[in-house]
DNA sequence: ACCATGATCCGCT
DNA sequence: GCGGATCATGGTT
């Protein structure tokens, strides 16, 4: 359970969204704690259209401007947030959305955060659990406050997980943009119920 | 006006 | 059970 350090996050953002796959994403709550499974990413660059950062630097998207190893949360469409992992260097913008986990560790706080209730589970809606972005930061908590925190000391961060062999390693388009769709930044584990779309 | 979404409804198989 | 359309809802530009 230690914390994945700062040079895993200050290096290229393709190199990190593909080797976040199968790392464990922990929150700590009291002394209970959420853990997920990361099973499918997407890569959001610098003179990327499809990226905040790509019109410059604002309020919204300031975080994305930090350098590797921060949380970077937004909300959008006006009910929703979704969390993305900051890299590179100070002053690039760049970052991984966290679009889908699975459900690893604290599942029945995971249910109470989405649903409100703590009733009995089957396999579909396990999986409706965490299988999307919003739905993921919903599971876990994630919302305004979130924005700006370190992945490297506190509650929140990402350790080493399931070491996942390259064959079973997917690309494709990313999801829901309308710029930039000629990319392959979206990466995933093949075959996991978890991935939010094949 | 636009959104890196999700839940629901509706018409099909 | 599905796939597609629709809407909810608010911050940002």
């Amino acid at each position: 359970m230690k914390p994945l350090e700062e040079d895993f996050y200050t290096r290229n953002v393709l190199e990190v969204a593909r080797e976040l796959l199968g790392k464990y994403f922990v929150r700590k709550i009291g002394k209970k704690i959420l853990i997920g499974k990361i099973v499918e990413t997407e890569a959001y660059s610098s003179n990327d259209p499809a990226s905040h950062s790509y019109r410059g630097r604002t309020p919204r998207n300031d975080v994305m401007f930090w350098k590797g190893g921060y949380l970077y949360v937004y909300f959008t469409y006006g009910m929703h947030f979704c969390a993305n992992v900051v890299t590179g260097r100070e002053g690039i913008g760049e970052a991984v959305l966290i679009r889908a986990v699975e459900p690893i560790s604290g599942i029945d706080i995971m249910h109470y955060n989405r649903y409100g209730t703590k009733t009995k589970m089957n396999i579909k809606s396990l999986i409706e659990l965490t299988n999307g972005p919003a739905k993921f930061c919903q599971a876990f908590k994630i919302g305004r406050k979130e924005n700006g925190i370190s992945l490297l000391r506190g509650k929140i961060f990402i350790v080493e997980g399931d070491k996942i062999p390259s064959k079973l390693i997917r690309k494709s388009n990313r999801i829901g943009i309308k710029e930039g769709t000629d990319k392959e930044y979206r990466f995933f584990i093949n075959n996991n119920l978890w991935v939010s779309k094949k």
